[in-house]
DNA sequence: CGTTGAACCTGTTTGC
DNA sequence: TGCAAACAGGTTCAAC
């Protein structure tokens, strides 16, 4: 379900609605993609939700300090003092709720009085009431306390953020490489966010085909596609992303970038810029459309020809 | 460095 | 109608 518009559009949603609660307990169904179910029977009750950030497509909800943290975050401070000079460190740290979506997750708050849904695994009693719970039927998704001394560590692996990366960073990231560009485009430490529809849809407007390497691209087409990515993720942000089949936004509204889409999920359909119908092959293990015409695929290099005869 | 395929799970759609 | 295969917005890991 969710890439980086989406899972914009539920922290966007969680900030009106859970921003400034405190969580009360906890109670845990099904913990296979809990990294330490114990850590946040421990951590959780008592904490305050300070803020809640979006980092890639994982979401950061921010907790109060607890007494204890308080003495521990003391030292710490005194520390960062010395030694403030290298940190990789891209956020303050706190303690913190880490969440990923996967491919079917939700997060949301709902009255305690609610019947909840047959794949919930995770309830939050709130300080108002409600519960904020999680429901993910394929349960790829990830939960994870994270203390603030891990915070930054945790964060570590993950490439630039597609909506601020600058032209010359991009480049860097993209023309240096000879995986394909649908690869570089899906994976995280590289770019952090985008996901099968977002890349797809991008490459259909950079008119690239998904195969096509990143050292191929020459520097106005990594320009055009950088350009064309954060246009395509904006827009997507401000319709409150794509709903497929099942991803609503925190008012329970669909998303209305499905309508924009001009290559995913259009196999057979016709190009929106020259007719030609949209084909699907995999491309770095996933489906990907694309028109045969408007992004005509990569010539085979000399030894690839060579050894394919 | 790269690629491929399988695995992790459940639900829905497609095809015979 | 029924059943099996294919497929799904994600990530990770082994094998090559």
């Amino acid at each position: 379900m969710p890439e980086l518009p989406e899972v914009e559009t539920v922290a966007r949603g969680l900030r009106q609605t859970i921003l400034g609660r405190r969580i009360l307990s906890i109670r845990l169904g099904k913990t296979d993609f809990i990294d330490d179910p114990a850590a946040l029977e421990q951590h959780l009750p008592g904490r305050r939700i300070d803020a809640v950030e979006r980092y890639g497509k994982f979401m950061l909800l921010r907790l109060s300090e607890t007494l204890s943290d308080e003495l521990a975050a003391e030292s710490r401070a005194a520390n960062e003092k010395m030694a403030s000079a290298s940190k990789a460190a891209p956020t303050t740290a706190t303690p913190s709720l880490l969440v990923h979506l996967g491919m079917t997750g939700q997060l949301a708050p709902a009255p305690a009085a609610q019947p909840h849904q047959k794949h919930t695994h995770v309830w939050m009693t709130l300080d108002d009431g409600r519960e904020l719970r999680y429901t993910d039927p394929r349960r790829f998704g990830r939960i994870a306390y994270i203390a603030a001394a891990s915070l930054a560590g945790e964060l570590t692996d993950f490439g630039a953020d597609p909506l601020e990366v600058t032209c010359e960073e991009f480049a860097a990231r993209i023309r240096t490489r000879r995986a394909r560009i649908k690869a570089l485009l899906l994976d995280q430490s590289v770019l952090r966010g985008v996901g099968n529809i977002y890349a797809d849809e991008s490459l259909w407007r950079a008119k690239l085909h998904p195969a096509r390497l990143g050292v191929q691209l020459n520097a106005r087409q990594a320009e055009t596609l950088r350009k064309v990515l954060q246009d395509i993720l904006r827009k997507a942000i401000a319709m409150h992303g794509s709903s497929i089949s099942d991803f609503l936004d925190a008012d329970g509204e669909p998303g209305e970038y499905q309508r924009h889409h001009r290559a995913y999920g259009r196999e057979g359909k016709r190009c929106y810029r020259c007719k030609t119908p949209i084909h699907r092959t995999m491309v770095a293990g996933r489906s990907s459309y694309f028109c045969p015409k408007c992004q005509p695929a990569p010539r085979m290099s000399r030894q690839h020809r060579r050894r394919s005869r």
